[in-house]
DNA sequence: GGCCTCGATTGAAGCGCTGCAAACCGATGT
DNA sequence: ACATCGGTTTGCAGCGCTTCAATCGAGGCC
């Protein structure tokens, strides 16, 4: 290893230091520490002064192996560059703060090796429990291919009908219902659904969703698209195509999957003159991302409460690191219609 | 096809075991896991397969108690919606798996109380150091003013002048110079800088690289925008604005401060008829944003450097915590050019 | 053959903290 | 006056691992 120059601070403070500034035994620091409804109200006062000015940060690595468990949790993310996911960190971070616990991050985008390899370092600092993201099926096997754990994980994002763990996801059927009723509700009859590929299981629920919104109503849609892929470029060439359409009067309301998406598309159709809108289509995209809200036309989407998803992740986990007698469940989370001027009332 | 049920390991192997399994004394087990150049070969080979077989994995707050320090540091992200420093992070896991680090991630979504939050919580788990990416001076005091840390800090995207810590930044001027001076080379002279608040350092430098370049060869700015902020809907604004002068002649090149800007500006000029991109005007960006490719018109754009700034930040940490004698140092990365159609040569 | 050397292995001593049981103490009840 | 009783505080025994000095054993050498 290193050579033996590990010496910055001359000595950081430890907890006898604390115990004899503040004239009492270690025992009683590490109470004011953990259990503080233990300790005469004046002793904590001594103690938290001494504290203070020792600048005393007890040792984490000390603390969980004496007390034979952590505070913390990991939490290992699929796509840093997706603002669902960041908010998922937000809400679980928040709740974590809340219930006195810590997260560690880490990022696997979205690589098998890496979501394994992060849920290995956190088993070595002995979180109590992981937090996973889940893409796609493939993934979900192998993860529950592994040799059984220590700490508990419960996967995100991804409905595991098999309860092999517990998990909290969002529901993209009811998403994509959501969105289709909205342009019906506004007046609202040719609708096209364009997302792709349906790989992407979230992409597939909320063309599902799209067609169950339309059968329930006995209608049928009046066209659907996949594009390769869900990015603006791809939404701005579906716009051109889909601009003489338009003006055909062939079709009134678009249901994309993903903002970008949308936002791609609204693009490509500001570029028609004769094309305004929301009056000659009416466009929903997915996701509530900035591209939504930061668009010349502000564009109606489907949030996601990825805030709420960490949080009932989180919870579920809690869940099952208290009880012995544990059986998976699975949240499952509404997304909710923001409308916005995309899909104004002609 | 999975098994149905997953229970906790009733007791999961210390060393002991792994020991006892190998027939060896519980040192030799810990010398195959840290010092395996002292252990024979045969005995090497008999411990691993007993690892394997308990499925060993060593307790991490035991081996650093013991070992009196970590293989881990604590990086600290002030955006994670932003991809630079997604990239920073990148680089920063990519390079520590190269040396056998692990790293722990924290967002404090730029909030200052939440990057000293963060902070601690390293301290706490006796981290070799920490990265902190920061953005204004504000931040960059407090933080400077913090008690002194048991561990280094190496200041991420901030070029600390004062080198009380180390840190490893991009060099926006030359940044803002290169976009500047591609437009220039390619024919345009009535530039103008389309970027704010210069209350964000990264912004102020871009545009003092615009003006440098301008200078240089002894020319002077069309004009200088700016906008409230630096998202789409600005540059739109801007776009807007701007297509008259363009039309009228006035200028013919636009160097925005991010590509989001840029891709606002771009929307905004397409919808003009009479303005062809980029024969009538070029467009350069900054960041090398999904935005910038992903967009009709792919944008040129200046790329940061991230993940040579995670890799060099990492780099900057194990130097300062090898040695004694350490002196903080900055470390300066280019920007590069990236051109594309936007800015093609009429 | 006895002695030395050197690589490989081991036993014991903590690392800094927590949990637990035991100890303490002033107050209360008889 | 003495036993009892909560609320507080304390001493002690580890938590699971690494480290380091001590030990072992197999050659090598005179």
């Amino acid at each position: 290893m290193l050579p033996a120059t590990r010496k910055r601070n001359a000595a950081a403070a430890g907890i006898d230091d604390v115990a004899g500034l503040a004239g009492v035994s270690p025992s009683t620091v590490s109470n004011v520490l953990n259990h503080p409804e233990r300790v005469a109200a004046a002793t904590i006062d001594k103690v938290r002064r001494a504290i203070d000015l020792l600048q005393y940060v007890p040792n984490g690595a000390a603390r969980s192996l004496a007390a034979g468990s952590t505070r913390t949790v990991g939490l290992v993310l699929s796509d840093l560059g997706n603002s669902l996911f960041v908010d998922i960190a937000r809400g679980a971070e928040e709740y974590a703060d809340e219930i006195g616990v810590s997260i560690i991050l880490a990022n696997s985008e979205g690589e098998l090796r890496r979501e394994e390899r992060a849920l290995e370092v956190f088993e070595q600092s002995r979180v109590r429990g992981s937090l996973l993201t889940l893409n796609d099926a493939d993934h979900y096997r192998a993860i529950a291919a592994r040799p059984p754990g220590r700490s508990p994980i419960v996967v995100l994002n991804y409905h595991d009908v098999f309860e092999l763990f517990c998990s909290a996801y969002i529901d993209n059927v009811f998403g994509g219902e959501v969105a289709t009723s909205h342009l019906l509700d506004t007046g609202r009859r040719r609708l096209v659904f364009v997302g792709g590929p349906d790989s992407l299981q979230p992409v597939q629920d909320r063309r599902r969703g799209f067609l169950r919104a339309l059968e329930t109503r006995g209608l049928s849609p009046a066209d659907q698209l996949s594009p390769d892929w869900i990015n603006r470029a791809d939404g701005w060439r579906v716009g051109r195509a889909l601009a003489p359409r338009i003006l055909a009067g062939e079709l009134d309301g678009i249901v994309a999957a993903s903002d970008l998406l949308a936002a791609g598309i609204i693009q490509a159709l500001a570029e028609v003159p004769s094309i305004s809108l929301p009056e000659a289509v009416s466009v929903i995209g997915y996701d509530n991302n900035q591209a939504a809200w930061d668009s010349p036309i502000p564009i109606s989407t489907v949030s996601q409460p990825g805030v709420a998803l960490g949080v009932a992740g989180l919870t579920l986990l809690e869940n099952e690191f208290g009880s012995d007698t544990h059986r998976h469940e699975s949240v499952r989370l509404q997304p909710s219609l923001i409308p916005r001027r995309s899909t104004e009332r002609r």
